[in-house]
DNA sequence: TTGTACGCGTTATCAT
DNA sequence: ATGATAACGCGTACAA
């Protein structure tokens, strides 16, 4: 017997094909004892049903899409797999899709929601503004994690999101280094064409410095490279060198990512500077890889293992239509390790 | 218009659904003046065919999964970006499940195929030998990648491998290390009850120390804890602080994994250890990181991207009836970077 | 070259 | 509580 279908089970236990799928699905309209016996048949041929013949079958298939932008960004990572057991826990599908920093993420989600029969979507990573036309077209509750989403002509009703608040945690860190003596302080951050977190991030240091009544030198604002990923250590490393190479004098880095800030190091090292002696290096996220290089690196820690969570239990209570969206909004954390320090004014 | 069928598009153009069918499967029994005219209905509909009832419909799904065990290890995470990105050139799709290393990769398989219908298995990372009668029971082509596999009582042509030599690499490191004074090489492996390439790669560390005539100490033989992730920082960390409190003298650590070489790093510089001064450290896989780490890592480079691309052309090769399964064997490359020096013997 | 009709494996809706 | 049957959307053998 090559492969067991619905119906050899109900042959081999002489009841209908329906009353087999009773049993699977758990109904409450069966006897126990049939149901038993179903069970014992399954268990012994190894049945297992087929996914594709019931996902054609229920309007909606139990399967919810992560499409990640920056995949490379172990923050995402780790969210990731956090959110793949809670589906898995939900008896759901995951489907896994990275999205080229080329592709439109929304395209992306259109192709996947009809070709598998979503019943969910999570964007991760990415842009935060997308036409109203394109975004009105996702049939399927969604939701923004890790992106303080606000699409400006969309409804806020359509949608749920799950992040920090990038510009005020953006501020909160490069307040500290102003605080701190520093007045040179140079940021690597995404191009503002895209409109990432990066942008938004930029917004808040542009906020520091203007609340701190110091004037921005904007030779200090440096963008990642399109040669490389863009969360990755080498896009920071390339990108501290260039700024190195400019011979614009700073006292301090800050990176919009923790793996940026990496990588910011080792060009600063590589050019013979201390850190944070010479330099003071700071980044963004709170991935556990800060605390494992030396000097263990000053972030802004995002709370991702809750976030993640939420973000699951988010999608499924609006997927259940248990809850309405929601815009959930959470409070990073601060963490001042060693490649941070005061300087003199 | 909902949801756009195949049957839609067919009344639209006034053609049946076979033709649309032939049109979308690009079959060369159609005129071209109907194929375009369907073209273009499915254009402006953006009507996408539903997976499901195409699997439903095939015999075999296009679809391919990857088992991973011990995603936290970026060499994984690497490989399976390129892994993503090829089986998608091949209009396949990817179903990435992550397994937990309580669990066994052959019955999480073995429920995929039959819920899946998937047409190949990918296995990262997890055990080498199986029991020959789960194996068996596996029916779609498949290959372990990174994993140098004997199933013992399998016959090699009914799978296929792609790994280096995980025995004879290790003991290059060792070698080298051996051959650079150093007579007290700590190693950090998995558990040897577990068949996982910790158990050659330990081999491989008694091989080299045979060769030179040198008795092992054992207890110098550390074991991964089961409290974290097999592969990660944190392991490594909790691992070498735990060889340091027992005051066994060493002078190197070997690590099966860079990153757990990136945990024993950290554990030495807390303990106020200098590396390559007081301890050399070695790392295994050569995943970027080892270079952003100061001092940057001494490894053993696996060829990912090429072992990564040749796993999937490899697979597919079986699946298309092109070729028999083959057992690729790859170099691995000694990178003698800064995390380890000569000791005076 | 195109259309007709059936079946893939499952679930849901009716009867019984 | 159980059975018969239609339908989900698509691909294909066969007929035209």
């Amino acid at each position: 017997m090559e492969v067991v279908t619905i119906k050899d089970i109900a042959k081999m236990c002489g009841v209908a094909t329906s009353t087999v799928s009773r049993a699977i699905n758990e109904h409450s309209d069966i006897s126990p004892e049939t149901r038993a016996r179903i069970m014992e048949a399954i268990e012994k041929t190894g049945f297992i049903p087929n996914n594709s013949a019931r996902n054609l079958k229920r309007t909606e298939a139990k399967s919810i899409a992560v499409l990640v932008k920056g995949i490379t960004n172990p923050l995402f990572s780790h969210m990731i797999r956090i959110i793949e057991e809670e589906i898995e826990a939900q008896k759901y599908t995951l489907v896994l899709r990275h999205v080229d920093s080329k592709e439109d993420e929304i395209d992306v989600a259109l192709t996947l929601i009809k070709e598998k029969r979503l019943a969910g979507l999570i964007f991760m990573g990415g842009e935060f503004v997308h036409s109203a036309g394109k975004l009105e077209k996702i049939t399927v509750p969604y939701i923004f994690s890790t992106i303080s989403a606000r699409p400006e002509e969309v409804s806020e009703s359509t949608y749920s999101s799950i992040a920090v608040d990038d510009r005020k945690e953006s501020k909160k860190m490069v307040s500290y280094l102003l605080d701190n003596g520093h007045r040179d302080i140079a940021i690597i951050t995404n191009d503002t064409l895209d409109h990432s977190v990066g942008q938004l991030r930029m917004e808040g240091y542009l906020e520091a410095y203007r609340e701190h009544g110091i004037a921005v030198n904007k030779r200090l604002i440096r963008i990642l490279s399109d040669e490389y990923d863009q969360y990755s250590m080498m896009n920071g490393y390339q990108v501290t060198k260039e700024l190195l190479r400019s011979k614009e004098p700073f006292t301090a880095i800050f990176c919009i990512a923790d793996v940026l800030a990496i990588g910011a190091c080792r060009a600063l090292r590589e050019a013979g500077l201390l850190i944070p002696k010479d330099v003071s290096v700071a980044g963004f996220d709170g991935i556990e890889l800060g605390d494992f290089v030396s000097p263990r690196l000053t972030t802004i820690r995002q709370p991702a293992e809750q976030m993640a969570h939420d973000t699951v239990q988010c999608l499924f209570e609006v997927i259940g239509g248990l809850k309405e969206h929601r815009h959930k909004t959470y409070e990073g954390e601060l963490l001042i390790k060693e490649s941070t320090k005061q300087i003199a004014t």
